[in-house]
DNA sequence: CTCCACAACTTACCCGGTTCAGTAAATCTC
DNA sequence: GAGATTTACTGAACCGGGTAAGTTGTGGAG
């Protein structure tokens, strides 16, 4: 089956190329009756323009890019990224703006996704998440001008957008929160050490425990994964002073938290509370059903996506919270005994 | 920064365009000195060619694209998609090819997202999840002659490739293992009644219960979530002759089944043995850890992006089957009291 | 010494849109 | 009613690669 083109259209409509490209893009250049008539064919032979030509033509690619950057292993369970996914995906949809994906290993790796696609002009902007310290992956969007949405942060973006949430503030809430139940020892465990967000969570964590003068705020560093969230939770309740709260940094360790402390005879919620950042259905799904920090993150997604497309229209977009969470009290959180 | 093109590459080496384009891509017509000179300038000023020129003047457009048909609530959590995009990413990435994705509602709207890719002559090929019957992107595909994979199956789609499981065998062992621990009655939670593969398990469980006299194999249909899948375990476990063993056709029904059968003060595995479909980290993170059909779905995935490389190069490729799924038992499973 | 074959290029056009510089006719202006 | 402006187009260049067809220059055969 061949293609229509615009020359096709043209052929029909008795008028040239250029018309039929003023016409479809809603162009002055045209009467509005030809607009019609252009239009009403383009529609009849189910015409859509090749991305390619238009994107050759100066034009852009209409396609954004997001490198995943997580082993597949923790991809797979990880519902944060799905949920992020799902939420670009239904901005860039409505304004017809293609997602490419590409699973990266390393930041290194990542910064050459970044190049090669700029280079065969893929993409219009591109997606970034896990922000670290010193990241080096924002120099070279800089040099090469791509535009592109930081989530996670806040950190030195020069002028990159970032679109984070307030991470420092979900975190005292839940200390706060944890406290007022009773609990004095409580301990965390943490996401992957080198990302920024998980830097401002800890120093949040040890700021408002010193505030409320609770001097054992354990933070173990973990990387997300059930195997590791569990290690690190057998290593905090085998101790003497074994804490009577856990936070963990995502659902899927603070799962494995869950089961690690019934293997282990403990009563949750009665011997140990557990409290898991990103709620996500599985935190309902156990029993008890998990405390969790909730936030919407299809619509985190979906505002990243639309900084992004500011940002490529080359608006001047600037750094935003978006979707701070918020503590969702369920089962697994009660006084200490 | 300016994009480097194979002029400025022709320019830099005193050679012509057409030159430059047959050295870097392997053609006779350059004297192998000039082609590693060629390559060298190209290397050094980080040519990547850009892919609308290239795909304009009749090549291919080195990327294929996949749509996601479920709503964001489950794709969130279903670690099964996750799996498969990290298995296809690992076989395009290593041939250059971009996966573009798409979230859709509907196998009508997922039939738009075809039509459109194919007229922006932004894909060479697809990826089709969720065979279902008399599927209606089938016909589609076939009338744009578009390069493409059916995961899912085996069912009729023409010319069109399949790569699938064997659904059936994976079901029978699973039920002679059950009858070989001296389970009787034995139940399923099914996935979407609509989809080809849910009717191949449907039809596979019925004919292996009445091959070994079980008069009781209920199916009970769900759609994969685990609020679904845990009203369906409670429907199940409330009867006078409840299951004492039930099947689920992914892990979070199973694990949602858990929490249920917990919850109802039921002992896993001695009042009820559970076995998941799909393994996943999931599975081994409750409490007990469950029995699971494991397959490597990554690889699964990877299977299904070389058989489409294959045809978008025309070759003939026909239905394989990949990744056989098989039974990992773990805490969940043990003989009824 | 001529003719031919072949390697090693160059030239020029193609892909399908976008866009700018023209142009002819219609409308406005005084 | 002559000149200025506006409208509604057309024609052609352009984006950056791919490639068929044409042009050299060299070496070998006869």
């Amino acid at each position: 089956m061949k293609r229509p083109t615009i020359a096709d259209i043209a052929r029909r409509a008795g008028v040239s190329k250029g018309a039929v490209s003023y016409a479809l893009n809603g162009q002055p250049g045209v009467s509005e009756a030809t607009r019609q008539r252009i239009v009403a064919i383009a529609q009849e032979i189910g015409f859509n323009p090749n991305s390619a030509a238009r994107a050759l033509s100066g034009a852009s690619a209409r396609a954004v890019g997001l490198t995943l950057s997580r082993p597949a292993r923790i991809l797979s369970i990880e519902p944060f990224f799905m949920g992020l996914i799902s939420g670009f995906e239904a901005e860039l949809a409505a304004r017809s703006y293609a997602l490419t994906l590409q699973v990266v290993a390393t930041p290194e790796q990542e910064v050459e996704v970044y190049r090669r696609w700029w280079g065969e002009r893929r993409i219009d902007g591109v997606i970034v998440t896990d922000l670290r310290e010193n990241d080096v992956r924002i120099p070279v969007l800089q040099k090469l001008q791509l535009p592109a949405v930081v989530i996670g942060g806040p950190g030195d973006t020069g002028k990159i957008a970032q679109v984070w949430s307030d991470d420092a503030g979900a975190i005292t809430e839940t200390v706060r929160y944890l406290t007022a139940l009773g609990h004095r020892r409580i301990a965390r465990v943490s996401g992957l050490p080198g990302l920024l967000h998980t830097q401002t969570r800890t120093r949040a964590f040890n700021d408002v425990c010193a505030a409320l003068g609770l001097n054992e705020a354990l933070t173990v560093p973990s990387d997300y994964t059930g195997e590791e969230g569990g290690r690190a939770t057998r290593r905090l309740l085998i101790g003497a002073d074994r804490p009577t709260a856990i936070i963990y940094d995502n659902d899927v360790m603070a799962v494995a938290g869950l089961a690690v402390a019934q293997e282990m005879g403990l009563a949750v919620p009665g011997d140990l509370s557990i409290v898991a950042w990103d709620d996500s259905p599985l935190c309902s799904l156990v029993h008890p059903p998990l405390t969790a920090l909730s936030r919407d993150i299809a619509e985190y997604g979906a505002h990243a996506a639309r900084e992004l497309l500011a940002a490529i229209d080359g608006k001047q977009v600037s750094n935003v919270e978006a979707g701070t969470a918020h503590l969702t009290p369920r089962g697994s959180t009660a006084p200490p005994r």
